[in-house]
RNA sequence: GCCGACGUGAUGAAAUUGGCAAACAUGCAGCACUCAAAAUGCUGUGGGCGCAAGCCCUUGUGGGUUCAACUCCCACCGUCGGCACCA
């Protein structure tokens, strides 16, 4: 026998199952579907990671299992093609990102295909291309339709130097990433997606369409991940309640309200806050008697980065607002008012009530500036610090002697019946920013006229596709304003010369709907045929990297909900089933990188221990949500094994199956069955090594053994079981046989394992016979000599017995 | 600061979900095969005491619940992730 061979065999079976078409995604009519997706790549220079190949080795596992039990299983692969970094590689070099990604997707492909992925290549997508990004664009205008994509003005990371707006990941901790000088808010008109409409359940039609929160109690996801989401939406319930500002020398009176999670303090609330950027402010300016300090406060938060402003370690600041008071609904009480960075503008109403006494930031800028404490919650020491606890109410009248819920309860009625306020909820989520002054992405299809304002792109002219003759350099504006013959247009509407929108979308719009579209990649009429949609979607199981517990995964079920309102698709949640693989870490457990030299080739692997070793070995490093580190020595122990399972072909013979591997098969179909379903792909190749090293003591065994053996094995090394099956005269391809079952009655033993303790300790074991009563049991267990011994003569005082598992006896 | 996850041999880990802690693998040591090496096979390998049979200790630390705790509860320590002035 020649010796195993990864590189020959692997390409071998490579070529065989793509001409044979057995990835081809299936279609029998009687059994049931599987949607199997991993998260797309964006294909980056640097090739595949050894953590896409862990992800992609567990769903290949599973789609392999799923055929071979019978299903039709959806399991497609593309590619997240636009992007930053193609774009930022074009500014360095000059290289046009669209050379730079066909490039890398080359990559990509051939070391996916080296693995013995069961992609179906037929269904491949790139969102970079305009058969894709067309229906990206009509998504849009779908949206903007409706009423869910808008443009406003909105405060965005720009960098002076460099002349440009700067994506949140680029502003990491307020520096450019590229020159590092600090990174400032600018307004600019931008587009939105308003993905706030879909927190809560709604009814649309007759259709109950559940939202973003209600959801997620519907997917089998990570709980860690739903609670990620949660807290990114941001839910709170509180009140809004009418405060008025008083201008003293004037007589100017204005009326404002404001939003509280505590409304039960009102009465400790002894001074009012407005945000720098409030417009009130500039409507009370004859007012205030010191606008000059005003200006410059608002001036200088104005220049300051949000790292900055949101800097926790620095003290607060603020200016008084000298002439105005506040009005304190609940006793008519006058309260200075203040302008402060703390007070944020976007949430709630950008303008805040402040109960020094149980709030953490009001006490600190109380202290600062000497403002008084009010106590109307007993049981802390409020000079001493903040009490945020449960306690009875004090110093205010009505509620005293409540506790925060009834006083709750209590002041959001009253404020109601005095049409002084009412209940509210308030979220921290923002509608979604898409709009980017970027060249690398899907352009956005609108169209401004001077007569006739923001102009759709008419249907039949999509897509609208990106020019190809554009400067990359940085100006400050989307290069695609610097292509004449893409900017400059004719109105749709009215013929009269108008301006194409130059900003595209983010990519993440891109990665939003890509699942649907594996389900009918060709089609040219919709992004998905109904038909299509229905007979596969929704995805069943989903995996990929924890990094998009947010982002990616919140969008996609934006777009779902959208799309399930307007009656395009039937379901509600895109991905049942999510689960994230673990970061595979470098050797010296931090991050894989290319500066340390401490990122691992897949090609290197390959070429020394072949793909089914390294498709094991990842697999076998630990469960597959943890973060692990990469072993180059570890990867041996799975190179002998499937050199062990090579040679022990050897002792195939064709005769009636071998008692002493019996069982042992039928325990290993059963534990492998098992944890495949679970996803603990660990204890499963664990169990196969059991087997094989099982296997080793037998001096032959028989064919029908070994060939369940080999399907066990296949969705894990799938190139090494295919040859060792044709191996023994198999015509047709492992991949076309049927999963094995197991036989019960072949596992069970006569007898079990009895632990015997002694108050608890383990003392003795003994093999017992199945079916004894527990007296008969009892007695086996004191006849033992350890435990008399342990006894020492002594009575028992009671014993407990588990069945077939342990008896305790305690003296 | 808040939220979450985790902590088991030299190392990656396992433990039927409360029932023999350390399966499987790496590493290491010894032996066999070999002129030799590699490969392969066998044996050993948590710590301590003991010639041995065996005994004691051990799942970050301390406490608790239980006949029985890696597993459940409380407190603390440490590591890693997410959010971060959200009123």
């Amino acid at each position: 026998m020649p010796k195993y061979n990864p590189p020959k065999i692997e390409k071998k079976w490579q070529k065989y199952w793509q001409e044979k078409e057995l990835h081809k995604t299936g279609f029998d009519p009687k059994a049931g579907k599987r949607y199997i997706l991993d998260m797309f790549p964006y294909p980056s220079g640097s090739g595949l990671h050894v953590g896409h190949i862990e992800s992609y080795t567990a769903t290949d596992i599973y789609a392999r299992f799923l055929r071979f039990n019978g299903y039709n299983v959806l399991h497609p692969q593309g590619w997240d093609a636009f992007g930053l970094p193609a774009e930022n590689y074009a500014v360095k070099t000059g290289v046009h990102p669209s050379e730079t990604t066909k490039k890398a997707i080359q990559t990509f492909k051939r070391q996916i295909n080296s693995m013995g992925f069961s992609y179906d290549w037929v269904r491949e997508l790139n969102t970079s291309e305009p058969d894709y990004y067309q229906w990206t664009q009509r998504f849009f205008l779908f949206l903007y339709r409706n009423g869910l994509a808008y443009k406003k003005k909105a405060k965005v990371n720009w960098c002076e130097k460099c002349q440009t707006v700067l994506a949140n990941e680029q502003a990491e901790g307020g520096k450019c990433e590229r020159c590092e000088s600090p990174v400032i808010q600018k307004d600019l008109e931008q587009w939105f997606f308003k993905i706030t409409d879909f927190i809560e359940d709604q009814n649309y039609q007759g259709k109950k369409i559940k939202g973003l929160l209600g959801g997620l109690d519907d997917v089998d996801w990570p709980e860690s991940t739903k609670l990620a989401q949660r807290n990114w939406i941001g839910r709170s319930e509180g009140a809004m309640v009418k405060f008025k500002i008083k201008g003293k020398s004037v007589g100017v009176e204005k009326e404002i309200e404001i939003y509280t999670t505590r409304p039960d303090t009102l009465f400790g609330c002894t001074y009012f806050v407005f945000s720098p950027e409030h417009p009130m402010i500039d409507e009370l300016r004859d007012s205030i008697g010191n606008w000059g300090k005003v200006e410059e406060y608002r001036e200088k938060t104005r220049k300051k980065t949000d790292l900055e402003r949101t800097d926790l370690a620095k003290d607060k600041t603020g200016v008084r607002l000298n002439g105005l008071a506040a009005i304190n609904p609940v006793n008519g009480g006058e309260i200075p008012v203040f302008i402060a960075d703390y007070v944020l503008m976007d949430y709630g109403t950008g303008a805040i009530m402040a109960v020094p006494a149980h709030d953490e930031r009001d006490w600190e800028f109380a202290q600062k500036y000497n403002l008084p404490i009010i106590e109307v919650l007993q049981g802390g020491a409020v000079e001493k610090e903040p009490y945020l606890e449960d306690g009875p109410h004090i110093n205010s009248s009505f509620l005293d002697g409540l506790n925060k819920e009834k006083a709750m309860t209590k002041i959001i009625g009253w404020l109601k019946e005095k049409k002084l306020g009412r209940p509210a909820i308030n979220y921290k989520i923002r509608d979604w920013l898409v709009s980017r002054q970027r060249y690398w992405g899907a352009p956005i299809p609108i169209i401004y006229c001077k007569k006739c304002g923001q102009v759709p792109v008419p249907e039949k002219d999509l897509p609208v596709k990106l020019p190809k003759d554009v400067n990359f350099m940085p100006t400050g504006e989307s290069p695609l304003k610097y292509s004449k013959k893409f900017h400059q247009v004719r109105c749709p509407q009215c013929g009269s010369p108008a301006r194409r929108e130059s900003d595209t979308m983010d990519t993440f719009v891109c990665s939003s709907w890509y699942y649907l579209r594996y389900a009918d990649p060709k089609n040219k009429k919709e992004f998905a045929g109904r038909k299509a949609l229905k007979k596969w979607l929704p995805v069943d199981v989903y995996i990929g990297g924890a990094e998009h517990i947010v982002l990616h995964l919140l969008y996609s079920r934006f777009f779902t909900k959208v799309l399930q309102k307007y009656g395009w698709v039937d379901f509600n949640e895109p991905f049942l089933k999510l689960r994230h693989q673990g970061a595979i870490l470098a050797e010296n457990g931090a991050k894989m990188s290319k500066s340390k030299g401490t990122v691992v080739n897949p090609d290197d692997v390959v070429a020394e221990y072949g793909a089914d070793a390294l498709r094991m070995h990842e697999m076998f490093l630990g469960p597959l949500e943890d973060a692990k580190p990469w072993s180059t020595k570890g990867i041996v122990g799975l190179s002998r094994f499937l050199e062990k399972v090579w040679r022990l072909s050897q002792k195939i013979i064709e005769k009636k199956p071998d008692n002493n591997l019996i069982r042992a098969l039928h325990e290993t179909i059963k534990k492998v069955t098992q944890d495949v379903e679970l996803f603990k792909f660990n204890t499963a190749i664990s169990q196969l090594m059991i087997f094989i090293n099982k296997s080793g003591k037998e001096n032959v065994i028989s064919k029908a053994i070994w060939e369940k053996f080999l399907i066990l094995l296949a969705p894990f090394a799938p190139h090494l079981a295919e040859e060792l099956w044709s191996g023994l005269g198999n015509k047709v391809s492992i991949f076309r046989q049927k999963w094995p079952k197991y036989d019960q009655k072949l596992i069970q033993k006569e007898t079990w394992l009895m632990i015997i303790q002694v108050n608890g300790k383990f003392r003795n074991k003994i093999e017992v016979k199945k079916g004894l009563t527990e007296k008969e049991v009892k007695e086996l267990a004191l006849a033992s000599e350890k435990i008399r011994k342990w006894l020492n003569g002594k009575e028992p005082k009671k014993t407990i017995y588990i069945p077939e598992r342990l008896i305790n006896i305690v003296v």
